[in-house]
DNA sequence: AATAAAATGGATCTTGACATCCATTTTGAG
DNA sequence: CTCAAAATGGATGTCAAGATCCATTTTATT
């Protein structure tokens, strides 16, 4: 139901939360997040131009969050690189009257709009203050930080 | 965020539901939510080999529900032909272990559950007895019926 | 038995998601 | 200034989703 494309979108910041603020070589994000290097690329730079994170070129460069993870938002990362789509109008083109939406697609949009607002509750902060839990959990992000 | 099969699939079980127990015409459900004729066919075929529908080849056939409205959910119909996909174990497979998702995983894990409990809430006959209630709406499923 | 209505199965086409590669540009460090 | 590190942009490849078409099979009606 999640894009891969969303997936690594959020895998990739979640790290850049981590190590926030320092910047991260996309070759260092993709170690982390196991993302495939040449399409991690393209995702920072969708993230990058929706103002997400920022990059710098050269020596010493690699992407930065460009909001503090207090405030940003994993609604926000998932609308940069592919929308929800919250239904607006019946996508049957009848009588199309933006607010009135059949009984069916009422419920769509309802649990479209559960997700909107669960996803814009959650900060990146929130994630990474998260008590690792149980003993043995995902080795990312949480748990030993692997060199550098 | 929903598929466009899961779409169709849906919008074909709805009017099927509201002519229940009739069979219909693949033709007939195709006009009546707009969906590509050809195209409902194939999805047809899917929700026949989930069981939800039954098909009568020949004159006088069509397709009809395999169950009653009151108990066919949508989440029956959206897992039939395109799976939640539920996260069940981390999804960079580092130390799998099956019920500790990190708290990434656990967040968007936890929004497909919240879909998944209202899509197994919600019934046909729910979505048809839903009272009309604003003037102009969405011509289907509810509003004059086009001639059988 | 013949016919027409209907679903079925297989082949094909198109498009976008996912993925890779490379030449180019930027930039800090020596 | 030169060099190497890093992102950028463009071109390309692969595969599944969405969509179409047609020959075949089933079946009720006459």
């Amino acid at each position: 139901m999640f894009s891969q494309t969303v997936e690594y979108a959020l895998r990739a910041v979640v790290h850049l939360a981590d190590r926030s603020p320092s910047p991260r070589t996309t070759e260092q994000i993709a170690a982390a997040t196991k993302v495939p290097r040449p399409y991690l690329s393209k995702v920072l730079q969708g993230l990058s131009r929706a103002g997400l994170v920022k990059s710098q070129r050269g020596i010493g460069g690699g992407i930065t969050l460009a909001k503090s993870p207090e405030t940003l938002t994993i609604l926000e990362v998932v609308e940069a690189v592919e929308p929800l789509g919250r239904i607006k109008t019946c996508p049957l083109g009848l009588s199309a009257h933006g607010v009135n939406l059949c009984p069916l697609h009422k419920r769509l949009d309802n649990a479209l709009a559960m997700v909107e607002d669960a996803f814009r509750a959650t900060t990146l902060a929130e994630i990474l203050a998260e008590p690792t839990t149980s003993v043995p959990l995902c080795a990312f992000p949480g748990g030993m930080r692997p060199a550098s």
